[in-house]
DNA sequence: GGCCTAAAAGCAAATTATTTGCTTTAGTGG
DNA sequence: CCACTAAAGCAAATAATTTGCTTTTAGGCC
């Protein structure tokens, strides 16, 4: 009933450490060995080398497993590219983004994540977070550059928002020309 | 493996319409007594008065019948009222759809339609969907009036997303000013 | 280093959910 | 009214999940 939470701190070299490892490794290759409604904890376990129950005692069930899985995959690995101004830090940003997030394991990453109920892991929070932060940092370097740049949270709103809303409900991948147009009307000087 | 389909013709007074609806009945049910990690196949199927192998063999899981029942939920019961503008029948229709969709069981609901995957059932377009003819209903009514209503797309982008962006990733409702204010930036004259 | 402790993993039995082959029933069209 | 088909029931077989208990492991302390 009560689902297991993950913990926060894990020392690095410990057994925990290994068993997490090793199973979110396990889940990747087999996310993308075969179709997803084929993966489970036993077929995991198996392949991680670890017993099901202990998969079953750290994450619950599946979907938090997955969840937890992608969570890690949609962390951003670098930062946006600095691309010597705001406006095209950001465009260049949008359609990466924009590209990840519509592929089919983009897709599948955000289902499982939204999909995870855990209260305390807060899943999605954490995808939104990194997005935040991503957007920061170009915010901060158009500061920095002292150009004119929009409030994080409206880009938010008027840039992130339509191009996920699209992609989870239309199960469309908004085209390079809308995501560009987006960019335009937040970089635009009547705002 | 291959998931079930729910068929789209099921003829209105047979057996099948029958089980349908005292399934989806028992699932309403319990979905409002219990929580939802309690709810099983086997649970609904007692309650129901039906087998489980009917359940799925039509459903095929729980995710894909939650998603079924949730979807039918979140149809419109009526259209938007009227409310003599277009610019308060959308701030009218506007904060009810951020109520409905940012309560607990909206969300809940909201979670059931995107974790199915079902390629063929389509769930969250017909979410979609259902908030187009929404919006629609509103820009006729607009053009009726000779009044200046932006495209339906438009208010989906700027208004919808940004609403259910939040709900989704941060866990937050939009207070009834922002709703408002992303409203009157849609409906103000320099569009 | 060796011992103690707590946390996490392994194991296996019990429970519960899911799948499946076959039988029965209800609705449809002749 | 009878035959046919689609869907439901039933029950046995398989698979997943939970649980109590045992074992291992890493870290802290002498």
């Amino acid at each position: 009933m009560a689902p297991m939470n993950i913990r926060e701190n894990i020392r690095p070299g410990g057994r925990s450490a290994r068993v997490q490892a090793s199973v979110h490794k396990a889940v990747r290759g087999l996310l993308s060995t075969m179709d997803r409604s084929d993966v489970t904890i036993p077929l995991i376990a198996t392949q991680a080398g670890v017993t099901p129950s202990t998969i079953y005692r750290r994450w619950g069930d599946l979907q938090e497993l997955l969840a937890d899985v992608a969570v890690e995959r949609l962390r951003p690995d670098a930062p946006p590219k600095d691309t010597g101004s705001a406006h095209t830090d950001l465009a260049q940003w949008a359609e990466q983004y924009a590209d990840e997030m519509a592929s089919g394991p983009g897709r599948a990453m955000i289902r499982d994540v939204l999909a995870s109920v855990g209260a305390d892991t807060r899943n999605a929070g954490k995808c939104c977070g990194y997005t935040r932060e991503q957007l920061q940092v170009i915010a901060d370097r158009a500061r920095e550059r002292g150009e004119a740049f929009p409030d994080v949270e409206t880009v938010i709103d008027t840039l992130v928002a339509p191009i996920m809303y699209r992609i989870l409900f239309d199960d469309v991948a908004p085209t390079s020309e809308k995501v560009l147009a987006l960019v335009e009307c937040l970089m635009s000087p009547q705002r």
